[in-house]
DNA sequence: TTGTAGGCGTTATCAA
DNA sequence: TTGATAACGCCTACAA
């Protein structure tokens, strides 16, 4: 709010408002003189254009709203690290949202709405959001990560279903046969997309689907923890583990140590996302690689690619490849099982 | 952007546009019935106040500019949480920036001026900012985590020189007098601080100085295995080494590792901040604790009563109490060490 | 209690 | 090329 406004400089130059207006836009073509007078005022009285002002009257903000999930994973810090610099470097600024409950998703729903954002970016919550199919219908909506099914929308996501399809084949190829999925039972397609994933593999490679292999919980560390006791309590062959999230694997690594089962030896290990932690983990852990920060780019990219040419071009879905990272938590299976 | 004005209201209710106005806020007295038909009015029309005139109209956005560091680590995104939390409480939306690069920085200023923020956030990445400077002048800023300390500012703060005091009283504690230190050389003030707050320490305890024994390089992983490296190399002794980040920390347990230096038998540890990594490590790490949601909470707070009493009162310093969490990578030291 | 008039700072339209 | 004039959507002041 330094006061200073475009009026103050055309005085001060001597011209009118529209004239300044148009040098400092550098719109049209405006007298040599008439500029440098213009751009003399307007640096000398620290000119800085109220986009308030602005914005109301091009009836477009340059603001894009952002609603993110509560999570403190790498992954979705580098993704909103990827959004904001493509949104800086395309001029636009980002309004942050962070909420995991759907009425706090409404209440930043309404508050975009309010601001008049160019665009909105959502990670859902869950498979449909009410307060974002209504805003939807005005402006351009990209989901990320996360995919709500219920509506059919521009996405930026990870080809889920390859990316647990790498595992697989990583953990057959070195000789597994009973290979153990922790997902996580929340309705987000990432999950769903996930599980599919693993079972497509299984079928690939001829292996049957097992019931007492699949442990579904909250994706948490706790869930992690409550799946993996009940996968080792039930006795059924195990040599490998697959988890959809850290946050489970997180709670598997500590059940089997407190059990003193020995990792790769007794069991292979594979997460998802590449953090610290997988990697100072003794043993470090063979992980599923996700392009965090290109998602996020490539997200704010198609958004403005959709707000520019608003034409009805229908929903584009990019699916980004993930990588496989192989560590030391992965081994052929202990010869005596089987 | 639904189109829908609050002129487009006061129509359909067959009233004037003010009387729709006060309704809507709830503002004067307006007769029931008119009332109840410019509420109806705004309901079937799916009413949304354009909060750009309203700001333009009030000179009051409703905004906060949160200039962020590009860091990933939990402390920021949690730090980040409270913010947004604290904002959305009291009614004002977060636009961010995040960004290491004083160019970037100012980029963001300018905008966050431009959109009429009506507060900033910052965490600062150098001693001072000149684009900060400016914009200070004319609306409150907060900084949190850090302090440029050229200037005097509100700010919000961990408690740094206690945070290590707390980690060498417990050193101290176990028996240990031959302490390291790794620390960043960026000139910081947390990093200032915690230095300062380890030398006052080892003054209490009657343990001297010695140069030998504090290591100064980035604050990164590559920092901390530099660091960690020099120190083993030098052949002094030592049997704890402190660290006043997780990402050196980060460096030196993989330099220990290499070297085959067990800890804590060989070597106590202690870090900052409380991670994933630092628990699920071998053996879990010591570490002193920030309270990393409350501060951004509290940032916020600040920032909002600066605001509304733009009294010119004093600048105010907040620190926050940090927490030891003692875990298994501390004990005495081996009994040959001197 | 309600409506009319004016203005927030900017850009678009149209004459000159 | 330049400058009046109006408008974006809202709120405040004043008059009715």
């Amino acid at each position: 709010m330094t006061g200073v406004t475009l009026t103050d400089v055309a005085q001060r130059a001597g011209v009118s408002t529209p004239t300044a207006s148009r040098v400092l836009r550098g719109v049209a073509t405006v007298d040599q003189q008439l500029k440098e007078k213009v751009l003399l005022a307007a640096s000398e009285l620290g000119y800085q254009p109220n986009r308030l002002a602005r914005s109301l009257r091009e009836r477009r903000t340059g603001i894009i709203g952002f609603l993110n999930v509560g999570s403190t994973a790498k992954f979705h810090t580098v993704l909103a690290q990827g959004i904001y610099d493509a949104g800086l470097e395309n001029g636009y600024a980002v309004v942050t949202g962070m909420s995991d409950t759907t009425d706090r998703q409404q209440s930043y729903a309404q508050i975009f709405a309010g601001f008049q954002v160019d665009g909105i970016i959502v990670v859902p919550t869950s498979q449909s959001d009410p307060a974002i199919d209504r805003i939807a219908k005005h402006i351009p909506v990209v989901e990320v990560d996360r995919s709500a099914s219920s509506v059919s929308r521009h996405s930026v996501l990870l080809d889920n279903q390859h990316a647990m399809e790498m595992a697989v084949d990583h953990l057959v190829e070195l000789g597994h046969r009973h290979i153990a999925l922790l997902y996580g039972v929340e309705q987000v397609n990432t999950e769903l997309e996930r599980v599919e994933g693993y079972l497509c593999a299984l079928r690939k490679h001829g292996l049957p689907r097992r019931e007492a292999l699949m442990l579904g919980d909250d994706f948490s560390e706790a869930g992690g923890m409550r799946s993996t006791a009940k996968l080792l309590d039930s006795g059924v062959p195990v040599t490998a583990v697959l988890t959809t999230t850290n946050e489970m694997l997180a709670g598997a690594v500590q059940v089997l140590r407190e059990r003193e089962i020995n990792v790769p030896e007794q069991l292979s290990l594979i997460g998802m996302d590449d953090t610290r932690w997988v990697r100072l983990m003794t043993p470090p852990v063979t992980v599923v690689e996700q392009p965090a920060y290109d998602m996020g780019k490539k997200a704010m990219e198609l958004l403005l690619a959709a707000i520019d040419e608003k034409a009805g071009q229908h929903p584009a879905e990019i699916r980004f490849a993930p990588r496989l990272i192989v560590r030391s938590s992965t081994s052929p299976p202990p010869f005596d099982s089987l």
